[in-house]
DNA sequence: AATGAATGAGCCTTCATTCAT
DNA sequence: GATGAATGAAGGCTCATTCAT
């Protein structure tokens, strides 16, 4: 998928997981390598540095996630659903809650959120930029009358909600007594999130914390947060 | 105010420095000792090793930031009040639009948030929990039906829109054209972010586009994102 | 001339430039299969090693030096005449005040002589011992009661003054001011080293110093030591 | 003598011992320490790099030669007298028939003489100038005549003459008989070059190959060359 | 208490070489 | 015959740490 070179794969893959769980610097090429199963000097051979190894694992990485235009009919859709749907799937991708399970994808993406490098301009390109831009579309049909300026921080109103239970997500661990904090599965977080933004953008009551409102995703998992 | 000993605290400033700018790995003792203008040896001895030179700092640069709990009268606020000048003061806070121009404290909390480390315990504890007890206060004065949990998952939702501006600075700044990201000085994300949650909240009319409710927050200054 | 080949007269060509350049240690075989625009592994593939592309190049380079013994018609002239000649066309060889400009011919004999490997019995067998060769022939005639030895050390008394200036050319220049350093270029050397051996041989007046011997060799060239 | 530090002059005496045998590409930081018996981070601790420790270890070898200057009292003999010793020192110098039988110094500098680095100035300064200076007063007595730039070039045919035998020893040997090459002992190299030079400054009856004057320098020592 | 010297481990990179095609 | 891919070994260097003072 990524190349037909089995080495130069194997290599992204490996250094994509390794720099995910230990940053750029933290990461070593033997760790890679050994990972990778190939020798240490094919990482200088297929790319000229550790630098330009990281740039291209990252754009690799991002390249493999599923996008949500690419799965969503959203204009089928009205805008409350289309939204909904939206959170819920930028949930799912956020939290990983993903088929093969490997986490190392988002997180290789915030640490170069929170840090960017030369990679960033194309990991905003060619996947960040065109998936917040659907969600654009959807505001635009929600919020008519909002300038782009309007729209752009509304769209972050939203991303920064999901993002936080992948950002900070150690920090909203240790604020919750665990009991609670094994309630915000999927479904509670796609609920609670949805509810918040319809209701600020007035397509749906206020929340008043009484209960929440029925969930349009018919979801068969209830994982909680890792 | 950190430590009588000068030494110790040299170290400790430079150390935050270093570390917030370069992360663990990629800040080096010799590079921190030149900072503080002390012996190389001066870490292992005064600290045992790097690890609790980091943690150290982590706590010491947490210590330092003024507590919105410390500066802001909130029980004498209506609710509505009290929140946006929370989400004011929050948001000047993680901007770091401060009197000495210091960045590199926020930056420090951010990588512990993204990658605890054993220092994340001690800030959850002593700095990021009270802070949130605050909002979930004033919280439960507005959503007095709400259950903890979903006053937790409010708060995470007001926080969540906050910290975006700094976690995915680098982003936003590329999802938007230079002149429109010009715009989202403290002033204006202060208003859009309480706009939204007040709305969400039932405490205001929801969102239009229209235009921007009035700032209760008499700020002079109008600085735009770093 | 030196190989069918075209790859591996190519080779040889940038093998010696590189070589000449950098030493045995400093040259890597990537530079000179870049500068010869072949394969990287052709080296191995058409030599070798190293070690025998490098004992190549020496050969081959000398083999395009141009030979006194070539070009002298040292028989016809007298043993005084002779022996300026020889003065006059070795110091050109060596200071490589030549046609094509190339340096790096002189550059590598250096290196042999200076740190002989395998190829420097070729070397001497091939070009250096003819050439001396015909240095003693002329020295045979002129001193015709000494031995052998005492032929050979004359041969090295004047060889070892022209290579000076090749050999130790840096600390010359820095012995001298750089008007005096500026006024060594052929023409004099060559008067010089004739007149001073003529007159160890008591072929001339013994140097005063008070002026040069006209040259017998006309030449249109006054470059200076490079 | 070098220094009061061990480990640093120690690092000097074998990066010096090193690097002669092997040119500076050729030797290994690894096999300097393992030589010096000290850790290999030592040469970075201590200087700065490898090229750092090269040029120390060429400067702290000349400093340890035995300057003609200092053991020869040439104002005291006439101008012969003088050149005779000075020959024979320098020869015995170049030769390295010395006491303790270390010639990787004079292998060090015949490196730096013929690929100078930023080493060369301070050698020509310290070492080989005021060396050279002692020829150039003996010279001036002999050629009271002869202009700046006639000494210079009458120094060099003297010294080229002497280092002949270091530098193209290997050619030297290659060019001769065993048996005739093993006549080149110390007393035989000075008989001729004194002899040569006198003859070409009318200082001595020219040569004519039947014998050699008689030595004036009483030597114990009939080495060959190595 | 504090420091210059020294160290073992490991880093990224480059080397000459070989392999499979 | 010739080459792109891959490799084991070694390179110089930097790291956090410890030692002796």
């Amino acid at each position: 998928m990524l190349s037909q070179d089995p080495t130069k794969a194997k290599l992204l893959e490996a250094a994509g997981e390794e720099f995910a769980l230990n940053g750029f610097e933290g990461a070593t090429i033997r760790a890679i390598c050994v990972r990778a199963g190939v020798n240490q000097a094919a990482v200088n051979y297929h790319f000229r540095s550790k630098e330009q190894l990281y740039a291209q694992a990252v754009i690799a990485a991002h390249q493999c996630r599923t996008h949500i235009s690419d799965e969503l009919p959203l204009e089928s859709l009205s805008p409350t659903e289309a939204l909904r749907l939206y959170i819920y799937s930028f949930l799912k991708n956020v939290l990983e809650i993903q088929t093969d399970g490997a986490t190392w994808r988002s997180e290789l993406m915030m640490r170069e959120i929170l840090h960017p490098t030369e990679a960033c301009d194309a990991l905003v390109k060619e996947s960040i930029g065109p998936q917040f831009e659907r969600l654009r579309e959807i505001l635009g049909r929600t919020c008519p009358e909002a300038d782009d300026t309007r729209i752009h921080v509304i769209g972050f109103s939203i991303v920064g909600q999901c993002l936080h239970y992948k950002m900070a997500n150690a920090v909203c661990r240790r604020l919750m007594t665990t009991e609670r904090y094994d309630q915000l599965n999927l479904d509670y977080l796609t609920d609670h999130i949805t509810g918040f933004t319809l209701a600020a953008l007035g397509l749906a009551t206020p929340l008043d914390g009484a209960g929440s409102p029925g969930s349009l995703v018919q979801s068969a998992s209830s994982e909680v947060l890792q």
